[in-house]
DNA sequence: AGCACGCCGACT
DNA sequence: GTCGGCGTGCTC
């Protein structure tokens, strides 16, 4: 390729930008530059293209100060992708691009870098000891077939029980996708690889001949950057990966697989806030290959598609080791009852269970000892000083916390309000939990796994490997304990506040408990030990327990979809939410009025606009947030109404205090 | 997004 | 008399 121009993708707002080459210098798409930027910045970018004349003012185009040759430059497909991606969340390509790359890669060149560069490449790879390679039963052997009968796109779903051996599926996939082509490529997706090292382990115990690497955030950024050019060479030949490794490069990619493809953690809430599994489909679907998503609990986007043939059904109906079944579940009904923490017949469920010297899980999506204190005097209760929330009071450090922006206050003396000195704890958190059963069974070993519990990855391996070694009694934890865990001896699995999630206004909080109910329930009997699951609630008939107690997916999604067609809510329709925050909620509304009126005038009847409101955590971190939902029958139709309405929110000046995102696929509307 | 330039309040 | 507040505007 020549030419004397290049355009450049960098990380700012902006289209790529023109720079001369310098005399003698040459450059190729994909590669990346050093350019200077306004008056005194010098930034990476990437080459996006190469060409002999440029529209831009002569005198305004730069030189490029280098073009660095040392990498392999970004393929067609990579820049293709991601360019799909900027424009899908009407962000710039930039942030969906040049943002993604390792820090190294994208960070100006200084002193010894082609040594460090060197040294990177040469880190040296984890190894794991080999791990036995499991015959498949008649179902999984289906469903291997299935997914590597076929050339060319198609996307799996996956859909088998906990326990019913998916990960196995997933192995031999690989393994054939590998045999067949020889330098070819395998991206496997997972929820947090934190809560997931057994996974990570036996990828890398099945294929200790290749090289597997990880990438999430958890890495330093070295190791990272390693990982990256690992794939991106060719010479890693599977990457496991949280939800930013879509955005990897690859030599040649030949399968995609998303584990729980139904977690919201393939969700980015923050910057370019994308949908890994989404974009995984269209990936898989530009290059040609297979993609497989994994769940016992499909999001109804993916169960729609799978109904309507768009994906294949794939069935894991049992559970992979023999004589284990599926647990049994009873629901404990408390609406009538005083509130205690366990309900007799809990009590003596644990009580048995510990007899058999088996072990027992509970439950309950609550950190903290207790979500909120008052005073028993005037009604005063611990809020954030930031956010609209209660604090939670965390006994064992003696503070009240915000759990939305992680604040932490002192434990007043005295009601701040009325001087009372009765101030008491309402409600009831993991710390709480373990504190109880301390009391009810002193001989147990009771084990808190928690976000507060458990800080980093290594503290986290080193509980849950506490558990498989059978040094617990009683495991009391959040959502971490419910992700994956294969707890072999856990025959006991108690639910205690899983009416939270029913009251929670949320559209998809019915789904999510359905999905975590499940996955909890998982936990128990996933050997050859009976399983057994109590979920306490105060409303026994709420129409998912039903659902719930069959453990029938099938029925509780067909409820939830009928319910949704009849509302014209995703996945009969395409959202888009603009979100918008200022000190002020009146300037913030003020401008989503503005916006609002903007949006009606560009919409033609075919694009629903609806009237702003606050969010549901209306104040964060001192700013007053609300929200507009923007709601199309048709895709492409919302797709050119967004790009419309990104720039005409451009163009409002009233309200320069106002900062707006537009969300496309919302999860929390 | 940064990062400058640019006009109005409290300080060594 | 300056240091600095963040409003506005630009980046090939």
């Amino acid at each position: 390729m020549s030419g004397r121009y290049i355009e450049v993708l960098l990380d700012v707002p902006l289209p790529p930008l023109d720079y001369a080459l310098p005399e003698g210098e040459t450059a190729c798409t994909g590669e990346r530059v050093v350019v200077p930027l306004g008056p005194r910045r010098r930034d990476v970018g990437i080459v996006v293209a190469v060409k002999d004349a440029s529209d831009v003012d002569k005198a305004r185009i730069k030189p490029a100060a280098a073009v660095l040759h040392d990498v392999v430059p970004l393929r067609r497909e990579w820049l293709d992708f991601t360019r799909f991606a900027a424009d899908y969340y009407i962000r710039c390509w930039g942030e969906a691009s040049v943002a993604t790359l390792p820090l190294f890669l994208r960070t100006v060149p200084r002193a010894r870098y082609a040594g460090s560069l060197e040294r990177i490449r040469r880190l040296p790879a984890r190894t794991a000891k080999a791990a036995p390679r499991i015959e498949l039963n008649d179902e999984q052997r289906a469903a291997l077939e299935a997914v590597v009968q076929g050339e060319g796109y198609a996307t799996h779903l996956l859909f088998g029980v906990t326990g019913s051996g998916k990960t196995e599926v997933y192995l031999h996939v690989i393994e054939e996708i590998l045999r067949r082509h020889p330098q070819g490529q395998v991206l496997l997706l997972v929820p947090e690889i934190n809560l997931t090292p057994q996974l990570e382990a036996r990828v890398r115990g099945r294929f200790v001949d290749e090289t597997v690497v990880t990438m999430h955030s958890g890495l330093t950024p070295n190791e990272r950057a390693r990982s990256w050019l690992a794939v991106h060479e060719g010479r890693a030949r599977v990457l496991v990966g949280t939800r930013m490794a879509i955005f990897a490069s690859f030599a040649e990619l030949r399968l995609i697989i998303v584990d729980e493809e139904h977690d919201q953690s393939y969700k980015a809430s923050e910057g370019l806030r994308f949908s890994a599994r989404d974009l995984a489909v269209k990936r898989a679907h530009d290059n040609g290959i297979a993609c497989v998503l994994g769940s016992a609990t499909p999001s109804l986007e993916t169960w729609a598609k799978a109904l309507s043939g768009a994906y294949r059904l794939l069935r894991l109906t049992h559970r992979a080791v023999q004589a284990a079944s599926l647990p049994a579940m009873e629901l404990i009904d408390i609406s009538r009852r005083k509130p205690r923490v366990f309900a007799p017949e809990i009590k003596t469920a644990i009580d048995e269970t510990l007899a058999r010297g088996e072990q027992v899980l509970v439950f309950i999506n609550r950190r903290g000892y207790a979500p909120v204190i008052t005073c028993t005097s005037c009604g005063w209760v611990s809020r954030c000083v930031h956010c609209s929330g209660f604090t939670v009071y965390h006994k064992a450090a003696q503070r009240l916390v915000c759990h939305h922006c992680g604040a932490s206050y002192d434990v007043p003396a005295r009601c701040p309000s009325c001087g009372n000195p009765e101030i008491v704890a309402v409600g009831t958190g993991t710390q709480r939990i373990e504190e109880g059963i301390e009391t009810l069974w002193p001989g147990a070993r009771v084990l808190r796994i928690d976000r507060d519990s458990v800080r980093t990855k290594n503290a986290a391996e080193a509980a849950f490997e506490s558990v498989h070694a059978g040094a617990v009694d009683i495991i009391v934890g959040t959502q971490m304990i419910a992700k994956g865990h294969d707890f072999k001896r856990v025959s006991l699995v108690v639910v205690l506040n899983a009416d939270a999630q029913l009251v929670n206004p949320s559209v998809r909080a019915e789904e999510h408990l359905f999905a975590t109910l499940l996955q909890v329930a998982g936990r128990a009997g996933r050997d050859r030990l009976a399983g057994r699951v109590m979920i306490q609630t105060r409303f026994p008939s709420h129409p998912i327990y039903a659902d719930v107690r069959a453990q029938d997916y099938e029925r509780f999604a067909q409820r939830l979809l009928e319910a949704r067609r009849e509302a014209m809510a995703p996945p009969y329709s395409f959202q888009a939410l603009l979100t918008a925050q200022s000190a002020a909620l009146e300037r913030t509304l003020g401008f989503l009025r503005a916006a609002r009126t903007r949006a009606a005038a560009l919409a033609a009847g075919d694009v629903a606009v609806y009237d702003p409101v606050p969010m549901l955590v209306m104040r964060l971190k001192d700013a007053e947030r609300g929200q507009l939902l923007i709601e199309t029958m048709r895709r492409p139709r919302r797709q050119a109404f967004l790009k419309d309405l990104a720039a005409a929110l451009a163009s409002i000046k009233d309200y320069p205090d106002v900062s707006w995102n537009i969300e496309v696929d919302p999860q929390d509307v």
